[in-house]
DNA sequence: AGAAATAATATGTACGTACATATTATCTTT
DNA sequence: AAAGATAATATGTACGTACATATTATTTCT
């Protein structure tokens, strides 16, 4: 890379990751100011701070208004996990997804619930649980309270045909949420469900979304013996 | 929001985003071309579109050439998870954080790790394995293999003050990595230093990564039980 | 009609300028 | 010397223009 060839953001991020890689410049170093890196590398300075703002994003450089760019004194990286709906996972493996509806009522929720979702124990809502399958197997069992304040709509669907995990994706999408991943011993009712024995070690994940500041389902999803989740940095 | 007020990308973002929410643009739906954006918002193409770009990595957006930008029909969503030295995670959760090794063995790599890996079964190898602690308790069991092929000055190292994790952060930069997150059953050997019992569920992150084309390290890491990690959308 | 060439178009990016803002450094005051 | 006010400065963002590029739509040719 020289100062006379034409210059993307993109090769700006790869020169100054180069440097980075190599240690030319270490953790915790002060690196040129973007003026400067400008004229280093030929290019205009929206072009340096573009490729440093997606560095600082990808968890590379540390910036601060005033005190500069420094490499990151410790890396935290930034993982990027896909999460989507359970029916795409399935097929995107290749199996065959099938799902089954094993309960659903309408009532209110128990205090676990109440807290996770901020919501009173009068609270009208829906529970629900059921079973993904792959290839006939059962891959994933879904525990579920829905809010119905918050998705009246939800009384209207027919859960025995769409997931209450895919309806929700469809009609209350982009909403934000936390997520838990953790391993827990089957219990004697979860192991039946997922066909295996019970103190089997099952992966968990919780979900809970808000739409702004109030709460619209808490679900619990537990995933077959050797299933893992992906992801790349 | 109307035409008269200044604008920035951000408000851009959230109105885009609100429109969203309110099914005002569904999910498949074609929206405006950014130029026409712009003017309804009374602001700069280019304000429109770093919104659209965030948006659309955000994984709310499908942006084509030509063809415009829509609502994603099938809402991935993209969590970012954070993974940090475990020195930081522990210190995060206000705790004391200790570590120690347990073994170091500089030899052969089994197969596994040699198809993890992508080395050969004579390659030139350290093994070490070590416990953190938080607040004096185990936390987290950890079994490393390390490339000294790629990473020579790791046998320069004092492994009994720096843990193989933070000196590999901070010495062997990496351009690409994988994570598998999953549940499995602690055996006998892991229970004794985890001190829980055999067939406790426990959280297992295993983790490779690279440099280009050759592998740097392969590492599985224990988490103690109740271990939860965490993540928002 | 079908294939190939061509035009049209929405997004992608680069640049220069201007100003905003957060933060640090310096100077003043007590 | 400590505290407070003020200046300096690097990043953050907005804008308008220009051109690049991928993809779709249209036309031309066979």
């Amino acid at each position: 890379m020289n100062s006379l060839e034409q210059q993307s953001w993109q090769s700006v991020h790869d020169e100054v990751l180069r440097r980075i890689h190599t240690r030319e410049w270490k953790p915790g170093d002060l690196i040129p100011k973007e003026v400067e890196l400008a004229e280093q590398l030929g290019c205009a300075r929206a072009t340096v701070n573009r490729a440093l703002r997606e560095l600082a994003s990808e968890g590379f450089l540390d910036r601060r208004r005033k005190a500069g760019t420094r490499v990151a004194a410790h890396p935290v990286r930034r993982a990027k996990l896909d999460i989507p709906v359970i029916r795409l996972e399935i097929e995107g493996r290749g199996q065959k997804y099938a799902y089954a509806l094993l309960f659903s009522e309408r009532r209110t929720p128990p205090p676990e619930i109440c807290a996770n979702l901020g919501v009173t124990a009068e609270s009208d809502m829906l529970h629900i649980t059921s079973l993904h399958l792959a290839d006939g197997k059962p891959f994933m069992f879904e525990d579920r309270w829905v809010s119905i304040a918050a998705t009246p709509t939800i009384l209207d669907a027919d859960l025995e045909k769409i997931s209450a995990n895919e309806w929700l994706v469809l009609h209350a999408p982009y909403t934000r949420g936390d997520i838990y991943f953790s391993a827990v011993n089957a219990s004697e009712a979860e192991a039946k469900v997922l066909r295996t024995e019970p103190g089997t070690s099952l992966f968990l994940m919780e979900r809970t979304t808000w739409e702004n500041q109030t709460g619209i389902t808490s679900a619990r999803l537990l995933f077959v013996p050797g299933y893992r989740k992906h992801s790349a940095i």
